[in-house]
DNA sequence: CTCCGTTTGTTTAAGATTCAAGAAATGGAT
DNA sequence: ATCCATTTCTTGAATCTTAAACAAACGGAG
């Protein structure tokens, strides 16, 4: 591919920075702009409703939905996307709240599973409904259903990219 | 509106929360994937390159762009959608690394200027290259043409709805 | 002019996040 | 069996954010 005698329509980008496009920063702006006033929207709703930040009952939701009500340190970090050293504090935190707790692992004596409480079940039954309600206020209700699906592509399309789970390819074994 | 004979689709919602659809589901947990992930992947290269986080590139950005490089602390928090104070906290970093300085309001007594210093301008100068790289390399080089305008317009929405400057409209005066 | 509700910006303390470092356990390879 | 690179998770210090409280200046109503 790319064989074909066509003449380059722009000269080689060299060492030239390639910069964004007057209307590719419009589009870059707005997603900076909304995802810093949804997730502070968020953050404002959970914390009163909640008492917690939004990363953190996300956390609940995620053991909530696991057997057991269970997952390991790691497995969480993987899935809410956050490292373990943060992880580490924010269960720290939760279990002080009485809503997580932990366990050792029997396979794997390094092994800590974080555990949902009953009190914890609780505090997301009671307010699951108010969040629910405030991101389909600020989201959902706003899109029209391809909206919704497009966002949703392009989403996944971006997280796919920054996952550290290179799924093999383009491994730089060796080099 | 709604007088028509049409036998309700659906019981009326009662009490209860309208939760998201399987669908909606997933839409929502790609958004909060991609946010956090580019959040993060962002923080990191601007602390490694520009020894900043993300916002702070991006207060530097807004002055920048400002005529003669300065704004009100207030506009400044306006125009980046955070907090007066989280704002003042942000400037006195930025006063002590010389990227920005203070400057008093003659019109108004009460009033700050944020002004980009040389050196601060220098930085972004410095680093822009790489920051926009980023960008590119993590969001607009992995979507289509209509992708990256369907990302603008849904953005916009969600912003619009979230800022707290109703324009005009359903003011709840009198109640 | 004086009063008084609002706006502007800062401060403090508490909470959250990052980064680097490190302890403990694991699982191969020798 | 022993070595050792890797994985798992935690810690402490520095940084950043939030929430609430505050002082100072503003500006319109009386």
């Amino acid at each position: 591919m790319n064989t074909a005698p066509i003449p380059a329509p722009a000269p080689p980008p060299a060492d030239e920075p390639r910069w964004l496009t007057a209307e590719e920063q419009r589009v870059w702006r707005s997603y900076i702009e909304a995802s810093t006033l949804l997730e502070d929207h968020l953050d404002r709703q959970l914390q009163r409703d909640a008492g917690m930040p939004h990363i953190y009952y996300g956390l609940l939701v995620k053991l909530a939905e696991s057997p057991r009500r269970r997952l390991r340190m790691t497995e969480l970090a993987r899935h809410a996307k956050i490292t373990r050293s943060r992880l580490s504090h924010a269960v720290a935190r939760l279990e002080k709240n009485g809503w997580v707790r932990r366990e050792d692992c029997p396979s794997d004596k390094r092994g800590q599973f974080a555990i949902l409480t009953e009190e914890g079940y609780e505090v997301l039954s009671r307010t699951a409904p108010g969040h629910v309600n405030a991101v389909r206020q600020a989201v959902f209700d706003r899109l029209t259903p391809e909206q919704q699906k497009s966002l949703g592509e392009i989403m996944r399309i971006v997280a796919e990219g920054l996952q550290p789970s290179e799924t093999g390819a383009d491994l730089p074994w060796l080099r």
